[in-house]
DNA sequence: ACCCACCCCTGGGCGC
DNA sequence: TGCGCCCAGGGGTGGG
């Protein structure tokens, strides 16, 4: 599951159903889950086995279990990642990728992903912030966020805002749906160029993007199919309030005017051909 | 710096 | 029914 509201609610999932609980036994249902451990799956389950989980942490659409041993369990969805946390006896799912259990003999913690572009990786001495995740910058819930210097990292970039807004070394946890969402809301085409967006245009983007976020992450996260969940299964809602994503023909919420796609970076960009006019030269 | 093409996968939907 | 396309909230890499 992508972006970041959807992996905020995994986070506290995390927290609530595995932190504090001390893993008993790892089985790796699947080689691919564990490939970015780079030592394999026998020193990943070796390094986890008998560690005690002491919270939950995210950075952009990372996550990551800070563990007893000054290590951490890091994590990433992919397109189609879950963390489900699930009764011993409820039925492995198709693609259970890897079983966590715990000393207390209490609901498990398991991997599934279909496409396995997610997996989880032990990197040592992590606990605080694992060196894999370094280069993510802050997302703009963070308290730390430094809005003045996405401002200023943005119009000193050359390229196309949507393609700024996707960098996760600029601005982390935004996707394609939330850039899509935070770009229509603020009238701009995602192809616009970066140096051209006026500072006080950028202030406001990055307001939409917060907006947006936020609201998401208060409705569960968008949830178009059963593959977008939460640690309990449980779908979120903000799919009813997407105004271009995935809406290609229908009215503009704004103007009326129907939704137009593109093609961008090997996927779709939606937006208003009215509200968000294309820059002459797109980027 | 930046861009692109391509890689990693499975499965659902569609036209034929 | 089945086949071959196209599509999908991800990121990483290597070459230009």
């Amino acid at each position: 599951m992508p972006e970041l509201p959807e992996v905020e609610v995994v986070r506290r999932g995390l927290e609530r159903g595995v932190a504090g609980r001390t893993i008993e036994r790892v089985e790796v249902h699947h080689a691919r889950a564990v490939r970015r451990h780079t030592a394999g799956a026998d020193d990943f389950t070796a390094l986890l086995q008998g560690r005690a989980v002491l919270g939950a942490q995210r950075r952009g659409k990372y996550l990551w279990l800070p563990l007893d041993s000054g290590d951490a369990l890091t994590g990433h969805l992919g397109m189609s990642g879950q963390l489900l946390v699930q009764p011993p006896e409820a039925p492995d799912q198709t693609h259970l990728r890897l079983r966590f259990t715990f000393t207390d003999g209490g609901r498990e913690l398991r991997f599934v992903d279909q496409r396995t572009f997610g997996g989880l990786a032990v990197v040592a001495g992590g606990a605080d912030l694992p060196g894999t995740i370094e280069h993510i910058a802050r997302d703009p819930l963070d308290p730390l966020f430094d809005d003045e210097a996405f401002v200023a990292g943005l119009r000193r970039r050359h390229s196309g805002v949507k393609r700024a807004l996707l960098d996760q070394t600029l601005v982390s946890g935004i996707g394609n749906i939330y850039a899509d969402e935070a770009l229509w809301r603020a009238r701009l085409h995602g192809g616009r160029p970066t140096e051209a967006v006026t500072r006080p245009k950028a202030r406001e983007l990055l307001g939409h993007v917060r907006d947006v976020l936020g609201e998401s992450l208060q409705q569960g996260g968008t949830s178009f199919d059963a593959l977008y969940v939460s640690t309990e299964g449980v779908s979120g809602l903000f799919q009813r309030s997407l105004n271009t994503y995935g809406r290609e023909g229908e009215p503009c919420g704004r103007c009326g005017a129907p939704i137009r796609r593109e093609a961008f970076m090997g996927r779709s960009s939606y937006s208003c051909p009215r509200c968000q006019p294309r820059p002459r030269a797109p980027r």
